[in-house]
DNA sequence: GATTAGCACTCTCAAGTCGAGAGTGCTAAT
DNA sequence: ATTAGCACTCTCGACTTGAGAGTGCTAATC
């Protein structure tokens, strides 16, 4: 279990091992290792080595006389320590830059894009939270009657985004008092956030008052837990991996996905203290998680530190192409991250 | 095949076959049709009978010597000519509608719950696509200027609807002029369809010219094609069904419910001709749809006709309990269907 | 004439057997 | 330290077998 105990020879073997095993999804044995990498070594040295690497719980045999399987542990160790740092080809990079760039008015699509390009590149399932907007600053507010006693609240942030509320008044409101009630509060709200907004002292007009704290609960929303919609994608490209053709653990695993109070759950607990651009590798649910045991999650967060974030991934086999996952994920979130700054540029351009 | 030719006794026995089979997922054999619902017959007759429905081609017979399985035919005719139209029980009738009573502010989180609900009643995959609003009428506009020559145009339709869109200028306008030229364009359009703002003489202004464009655009969207969301829920409800376990047709299935082309494909040539209200039951792919050979797809539309409709269904095994799911589609179609009408009734409240 | 008891027949399914093949671990030679 | 060689182990698919489930048919019965 000691790590430093490698030998040179140990840890190309034990990476050449998970290549292997990363493309066959069957245990690698020795012989195949020099067949397929043409190693200047003899097989029974590779089984010496394997036999060591064994040892040091970086590999398994399913049964005796049968290939080498990695472990999590020699999963771990190879994103860990073995694995260099990759990127993107530049012609890759340029084709998903491009196609954000055609989004980039639309911020739904823009994240339906990120979800579908992670899930392409990855072959696995993707998932993107949309950004949560933390101190977002007031901008606009509109009011407008519907009919009858309905109205419709608009309210635009600073950032362009936003927010709409239907509500019932008590009286029938003509849509001149509702226009000047709605100036009224864009004056008084202009570029304050939540608690700007919170802390203004009560006006003389009980119409005022009631919008008013309206405005403070959308604006609130989404400062806490997980509001907003998630983008899904490629949620079939996990179903078709071999190692999840019989048994159920991509139910298992996929319900994860699907089922928003445990997705809540993980992201909270992974990647809501990580920094923006960090890329987070969890590997085989990593001993919180049982129901990913088979799995790997290769996760980010995107937008501005303390001001807008969200959260992206990958939920792929054990046995992902961590390289390009990873580097998806990074580039992916860097693309979003380029996204929600734009947004929240400072006026001046 | 005809099927006036079945005597009450042999719809009976296809009638308890086809409940039996339903629930159990096995072939079922006569015996087991006697113990389970003692019948006063023996299994002797009973087993002419179902070799008379067997000829009739509503039973097969997985191989000699196994119960029988009830065929696509034999569904078809339960659900067309032996299945009572069905209700859900009063009380889950209640429950479901107060759970839309209150999200009645919000459309999104509505269609949500509709595809959630469709879900854990059918024990099936759900789907639910926004209401796709035809010839709606504006109701009101206004232009933000969001910083530099970036503007956000917000509209507002009669019926509550909010659509936006980003856009960027030739040259920074004050926002005194946008708010001026909104207003000119919402006493200009005011009431309004999309056609009858495109026949509009070009007004004094480029400007307004140039907005008034992007509205004509932005009440066209949704006119056409499958535009905007579309809810899902409850794959893994499908994943976990027993015949589904091995093979991978359920994968073909849910692949339908995933790929957007398929998808919009599918409602095209399905329920887009269907009137409101009337359940549409698709069992077994009926010749055109390969990919739902062993799936059935119980689907509705809801809305208003001509005005704003959308669509909903379950996709499950089968041997779906369709009583049930008919009932359910049919109420939660309903109830979307006023949700749609609230939003559209006439301003005398 | 419809129903049913009885039985032979068919087919599946699980358990057991077997041999080939894959791959290892060890030993002795290099 | 490496490797050739070989015995050993374990899996996997093919094959066999017997029990059991369930039918279809025939002849007896109501």
């Amino acid at each position: 279990m000691i790590a430093s105990d490698l030998t040179d020879r140990q840890k190309l073997i034990l990476v050449l091992t998970i290549q292997e095993y990363t493309k066959t999804a069957q245990p690698v044995a020795s012989n195949r290792l020099l067949q397929e990498y043409g190693l200047d070594l003899s097989s029974a040295t590779v089984r010496n080595e394997m036999a060591a690497l064994a040892d040091s719980g970086y590999l398994r045999q399913p049964h005796t006389s049968a290939g080498r399987i990695p472990t999590e542990e020699g999963f771990r160790f190879f994103v860990g320590q073995l694995m260099g740092q990759t990127e993107l080809p530049a012609t890759t990079r340029q084709t998903i830059a491009h196609q954000f760039f055609q989004t980039r008015q639309d911020s739904d699509e823009s994240m339906r894009l990120a979800a579908s390009v992670l899930a392409k590149q990855s072959h696995a399932a993707s998932l993107v939270t949309a950004p949560q907007h933390l101190h977002g600053k007031f901008k606009h507010l509109e009011l407008i009657s519907i009919r009858g006693r309905q109205i419709l609240l608009v309210l635009v942030m600073q950032s362009g985004e936003v927010r709409q509320q239907m509500l019932d008044l008590a009286d029938h409101v003509p849509q001149e008092t509702l226009s000047a009630t709605a100036n009224r509060i864009t004056e008084l709200c202009g570029s304050k956030n939540q608690s700007g907004i919170a802390v203004l002292p009560p006006q003389h007009d009980a119409l005022t008052d009631d919008i008013l704290k309206l405005v403070r609960d959308l604006m609130d929303q989404g400062e806490e837990g997980l509001s907003g919609e998630v983008y899904r994608d490629g949620l079939l490209n996990v179903l078709t991996e071999p190692e999840f053709a019989e048994n159920d653990s991509a139910r298992r695993a996929l319900r994860v996905l699907e089922e928003r109070p445990f997705l809540e759950n993980l992201i909270t607990q992974t990647v809501r203290n990580t920094d923006i651009g960090v890329v987070q590798v969890i590997i085989g649910g990593e001993g919180n998680w049982e129901e990913l045991s088979e799995c790997s999650m290769v996760l980010a967060r995107y937008g501005i530190h303390g001001t807008a974030t969200g959260t992206l991934g990958v939920l792929g086999p054990i046995r992902m192409r961590y390289g390009r996952t990873i580097s998806t994920v990074r580039f992916v979130a860097g693309l979003l991250s380029d996204m929600v700054q734009e947004s929240h540029r400072p006026a001046g351009e």
